[in-house]
DNA sequence: CCCTGATATCTCGATGTCAAGATAATCGTC
DNA sequence: GACGATTATCTTGACATCGAGATATCAGGG
């Protein structure tokens, strides 16, 4: 079945047939369904009411175990956002009780931010919710094909992970 | 190479071991690739004093073809952004000399954004800086890899962009 | 100890996006 | 040929994000 990326790929070898336009095949399917799944996400999200960087945050808590609890600074490396915006999204979910600031008492210019317990119940909620959902979407793939797929954005995606992204 | 999903599923596995999260293998994959090639992208486009949301309107009227005009409805499937956002580009890229709307002749309620030559220029130059910095992400893989990665993400995207998304 | 550079987090203004609703024109049908 | 439903675009207000800079603390060398 053809796709978005499939005619602008044609009407770009049409227009342009000077240019080699071939990594559009594979990138700009990354960028696409990426704004596809985060629409689809926000709807997964809503039955639970929470919003995607609301989700982001409190699982990334809840995936560190006992006692459910980060730096910020940790917490950027796993969002990929800025620091004023770690800043501003913490703040919130601590108005809405789902996390609590705590000092570092290693280091007092540090904070820990940790799950309270709604919060974790929140993130174990909408995470089967999101789950069922991606479930859905990858029935399209084998699972040997999901596999394979898998491995191949992880040779993308390793270099941005370690080298300093 | 061990990349930043593997640690989550990881994580995952240790913390809920009662859940199958094999979907995030494929899906967090593609959400944070996104989240690095949209930085990228922007560090590409500084040169050509481009913002990633001005190549993606300036590229698709680019694609279209002489005489290089498309809808605001039109743009909107191709940029999957909503029609507020849309007027609000089409408004600063006509601010800025690279678009200019005119009314649409068949439909008094319609309007069609034009390319300018300025424009057009600026479109060109920003792909071919786009397409060698994608190069040199995607020689990671082999050719038979990209098209083999192109194919699945294919498998995935067809049925956002065809079933109205 | 004190300085220097690095690190951790926060502040703040500018900006882009979204969602919902408003406006206007077109289409299909009776 | 008038009516209601649909379509195309724009308006508006709320909100999340970014980037640059500020503040405070830490670590190591002299």
């Amino acid at each position: 079945m053809e796709d978005e990326v499939d005619r602008l790929v044609a009407a770009w070898r049409r227009e342009r047939p000077d240019l080699d336009v071939e990594p559009l095949e594979v990138l700009s399917r990354v960028s696409r369904l990426a704004r596809h799944l985060d629409r689809a996400r926000r709807l997964a999200f809503a039955e639970h009411s929470l919003e995607p960087w609301e989700f982001d945050v409190l699982t990334a808590l809840r995936r560190a175990g006992t006692p459910y609890q980060l730096s910020p600074g940790q917490l950027l490396t796993q969002t990929l956002v800025t620091s004023g915006t770690m800043t501003n999204r913490i703040d919130r979910l601590a108005k809405k009780g789902l996390v609590e600031r705590l000092p570092d008492p290693s280091d007092r210019r540090g904070v820990l931010v940790r799950l309270t317990g709604e919060g974790r119940d929140r993130a174990d909620q909408a995470l089967a919710g999101l789950l069922e959902q991606e479930r859905a979407i990858l029935a399209e793939l084998s699972p040997a094909q999901r596999t394979e797929l898998a491995g191949l954005l992880r040779q993308l995606t390793a270099p941005f992970d370690n080298i300093p992204g």
